[in-house]
DNA sequence: GCATATATGTAAGTAATTTAGGTATGATAA
DNA sequence: TTATCATACCTAAATTACTTACATATATGC
């Protein structure tokens, strides 16, 4: 079967940075808003999540720290480094590029 | 390296479905087509072309023969089935449904 | 006779997911 | 009080699509 998907394979890393230029998060908060934001069509996995987060992290994108949550829990918190911010500008115009590309493709083909 | 990838992974399927789906092209002439109407953005290699023919041809969903080009040489021609036309119409609703769930995050995160 | 564009294909490697686990704590209900 | 749920972190095996790099063959133009 090909998969439902709930993500588009390499836009994982886009949500992330996003979502986090607006104030720090810890992952599961990033799951949840990507989710609740995209009116529940995008659902990121733990799975998907955490290791997302570490490889942009060894990247140098983002980073981290501990800090209680506002309901009094410890969790690791992740912000855009500046080479993030960077990173996401790059990131966005890539998929402006590509998926007008195949807008075009489905409306002209 | 993150890739700078010329498609998003995942989308080749409809590509091909749509590209054929106006009429029966060969490999090939799928693959220039794709770049063509991109502006140049899509490039479709072929070592993701060819396999990705044999998987909807194995899925039922394009069917092929041996015909002459217009430059007078045998080639593959891929048509869309049946099956083919009702999996193109799914792929759509599903690219909408996710591209535009993006969009979402990119614009409110 | 040789290079180039056309045309088909395969194979090894890579990378992002899915699926399926596992651990731990704070809050809520029985 | 103890059981359960939501929160919060994590990893590993398997899947799959794609990239990169080959290999082959024919028609056309020089």
């Amino acid at each position: 079967m090909s998969r439902p998907s709930d993500l588009i394979q390499g836009t994982l890393d886009l949500l992330i940075l996003r979502t986090i230029s607006i104030e720090p998060k810890h992952g599961w908060a990033i799951a949840k808003r990507i989710q609740q934001v995209s009116d529940d069509v995008l659902q990121v996995t733990q799975g998907a999540l955490y290791p997302a987060l570490h490889r942009l992290e060894q990247q140098g994108w983002i980073s981290s720290n501990w800090q209680l949550t506002d309901t009094g829990r410890e969790a690791k918190f992740y912000r855009l480094t500046k080479a993030g911010a960077a990173q996401l500008k790059k990131e966005l115009a890539q998929w402006e590029r590509l998926s007008n590309a195949i807008g075009l493709v489905i409306r002209t083909a």
